[in-house]
DNA sequence: TTTGATGT
């Protein structure tokens, strides 16, 4: 049962990312991405991956008969001359991200769009704005404008600008380059993403409520000896990691109160003029490569689309 | 229109 439904996943996840390269040479690379693996060896969804119960003890896996009475953790002791932290998460005036010291950029920015959002608002420029670092993060972590000069890459924004008109404040802080990341220009970052980003904007100028959740992703691809690798390059003093690809997942509720949703994986590449459906791939391939899940306090069966598809 | 880089 289980073996079959993991099947029919990578099938349809393969044939939706084929369908975006059909006239691309890289064909067989982009496939190996989502044949890797990974979401092969599928595990059943585990409603409680928590380390800590909900008497707010830690779980010890393997207990010795002795121990087994009481459940303790040493983790006072343990960390009393410091955790070494994962204090990632950032809430600005109109988005949330979550920070990635290794990689030097985001590894999930959340957004939640309406109709007046989106409108222009006079004296709400993206001209009157630069791109500055993100001081909230320890300079050790922190990507640097110096990181992206000559780097041959744009300063692509996850929370676009044009998503955050209703004050220059908002606007000025998706110039923080924690919310940037390494995107080639031409052909990506200034048109087929930027397509996808006007896309998002036209949605959420017709429907009450749209979300977006946008993030890098480091896929991994099979090398020469048949082996599987995540592969990617980093740009300037402080190694910002230049994404293999990057995601968007939207959740639309329309006035009726429906909800649907979209995800979409576009390669960090020159891209053909196509559309944007055909870079539509399902959105569990997109958690399982990501290790994030989107939108959990909505039940699946409450989407009336799902990737254009209407749910039976 | 919006996405950027680069040079003065």
């Amino acid at each position: 049962m289980l073996i079959r439904h993991v099947s029919t996943v990578i099938t349809s996840c393969c044939a939706g990312v084929y369908i975006g390269y059909k006239y691309k040479e890289n064909v067989a690379s982009v496939k190996h991405y989502f044949l890797s693996n990974i979401y092969a060896k599928s595990a059943p969804p585990s409603t409680n991956d928590s380390l800590v119960n909900s008497e707010n003890n830690v779980n010890i896996p393997f207990q010795s008969e002795s121990s087994k009475s009481k459940v303790v953790s040493n983790a006072g002791q343990i960390v009393k001359y410091g955790f070494p932290s994962t204090d990632n998460l950032r809430s600005y005036e109109d988005f949330m991200l979550s920070y990635d010291r290794r990689t030097r950029t985001a590894s999930w920015v959340l957004e939640h769009l309406t109709p007046e959002k989106v409108n222009r608002v006079d004296g709400v420029e993206r001209s009157k704005l630069k791109f500055l670092e993100d001081e909230s993060i320890h300079g050790y972590h922190r990507a640097t404008n110096k990181d992206y000069l000559g780097s041959g890459y744009d300063r692509g924004h996850l929370a676009a600008a044009a998503n955050h008109r209703q004050s220059l404040n908002a606007m000025s802080q998706t110039f923080l380059l924690s919310n940037i990341a390494p995107q080639v220009g031409a052909g990506f970052n200034r048109d087929s993403w930027n397509s996808l980003e006007k896309y998002v904007r036209a949605l959420a100028r017709k429907n009450k409520n749209v979300y977006v959740c946008t993030g890098p992703l480091f896929l991994p691809r099979k090398e020469a000896d048949g082996k599987l690798y995540v592969r990617y390059e980093v740009i300037g003093e402080n190694h910002v990691a230049v994404p293999t690809h990057f995601f968007k997942v939207l959740v639309v509720e329309n006035s009726q109160g429906q909800f649907e949703l979209q995800s979409y994986v576009m390669p960090n590449q020159p891209l053909p003029e196509v559309r944007l459906q055909n870079y539509l791939v399902p959105l569990e391939v997109i958690e399982r490569a990501a290790g994030l899940l989107f939108f959990q306090n909505i039940p699946k069966k409450m989407f009336t689309k799902i990737n254009a598809r209407q749910t039976p």
